[in-house]
DNA sequence: TGTACATCAGTGAACGCGCGTTCACTGATGTAC
DNA sequence: TGTACATCAGTGAACGCGCGTTCACTGATGTAC
């Protein structure tokens, strides 16, 4: 049956939505079409109306992940400029945020699988991985550009490797240990309050 | 045509060495049954006869991929201590280990995909990711055991995921600025002699 | 040591299954008058 | 505003394909005498 254009555009939209969570959650290969589409309510028979491939919606997922994780930090920023650094690292590396895999960090949740995919959805992930890089720049303190892009590198670095690890223990007192280590190391490197 | 007995487990064990190889180089799921016994030169029928399941064969990479890093460690900490968690680190993050996907960490190249598998693998993963942690320990300045526990899963964090993130950009660039970022920080915090 | 036979490592075809993709069809939507 | 018809979003069956797994078979190995 047809429905209206609105509907439509709203079903896409849904699909788009649910594959960013799905895909995070499991991994691109891992979710197939019928289950894409039937997490908004649709059938498999309908994605070729609304996408030219599976490879189409995994780039468009992925933008809708990183467009998510960007306006969550927006959120978390603008609620209060001190001591937002120490929150960022705290937050990202929460007990929540390790379960929270459909919905956290697109870094943490699929960056192994990226390097496994052609050159344009790594592109993507790139571009997404250096707006992150920038807005967590304007926390870090130092005293050049070149120090604090230098040392945001390694704060992301060890938070992406921080809760990737953390994940993919089975020992939940191993995985908190390796968040609040990281944790520690990181507020005491970077958050200037506590130096 | 049957082989003899030593003949089978040299088969038995290529089969293993290859299955470590690949599923680091393209992760568990991506390489079938049938590429994983042609690099050993053998054909898919003979598959049961030597493995329970895929699944078994998975374990037994994995721990013989982890079991390869650790001979690895040993190797590069046999050569002289001085100094010589700067090595590690350098040596970690430097570009030919970021194009070695194949025969590198295994943390790095399969920590993503491990947090899919059922708990008894990922049990696996964590008993070798605890054995790479007490080598490294060994070399980690601190006042207290610990410290140098903290500090070492922050390490360990930031190279994993560093190494990581390298390899998802397209930018060889922008892959050797985050690593060289990570090393910069990581030899300024915990190599005493350049403090 | 030499012969006769049981063992079993490896072969290759076949299985059911779910994948991504295609397509003829349906029927409500949107448009033309 | 009301009717007639073209459009096209969504359906569901079908496609070829490669997957993990099974199995009847082969023939060199290893053993018993």
């Amino acid at each position: 049956m047809k429905v209206s254009r609105a509907q439509a555009a709203a079903n896409r939209e849904r699909v788009v939505a649910e594959s960013a969570r799905l895909f995070r959650d499991r991994g691109f290969a891992a979710v197939g079409l019928n289950e894409l589409m039937q997490s908004a309510g649709l059938t498999r028979g309908g994605f070729y109306g609304q996408f030219e491939s599976k490879q189409d919606l995994v780039r468009l997922a992925l933008s809708e992940a990183m467009a998510q994780n960007l306006a969550n930090w927006e959120k978390l920023a603008g609620a209060g400029e001190e001591a937002s650094l120490r929150r960022y690292i705290e937050n990202y590396l929460s007990d929540r945020h390790q379960s929270a895999r459909a919905a956290g960090c697109t870094l943490a949740a699929l960056a192994g699988d990226i390097g496994r995919e052609d050159a344009a959805t790594r592109a993507l992930f790139e571009r997404g991985l250096c707006n992150l890089e920038a807005r967590v720049q304007t926390l870090m303190p130092g005293a050049t550009d070149a120090q604090r892009r230098q040392r945001t590198w390694a704060c992301l670095s060890a938070l992406v490797g921080a809760l990737t690890l953390s994940r993919s223990v089975t020992d939940p007192a191993l995985a908190a240990e390796i968040r609040q280590a990281t944790i520690d190391t990181l507020v005491d490197s970077f958050v200037p309050a506590t130096r």
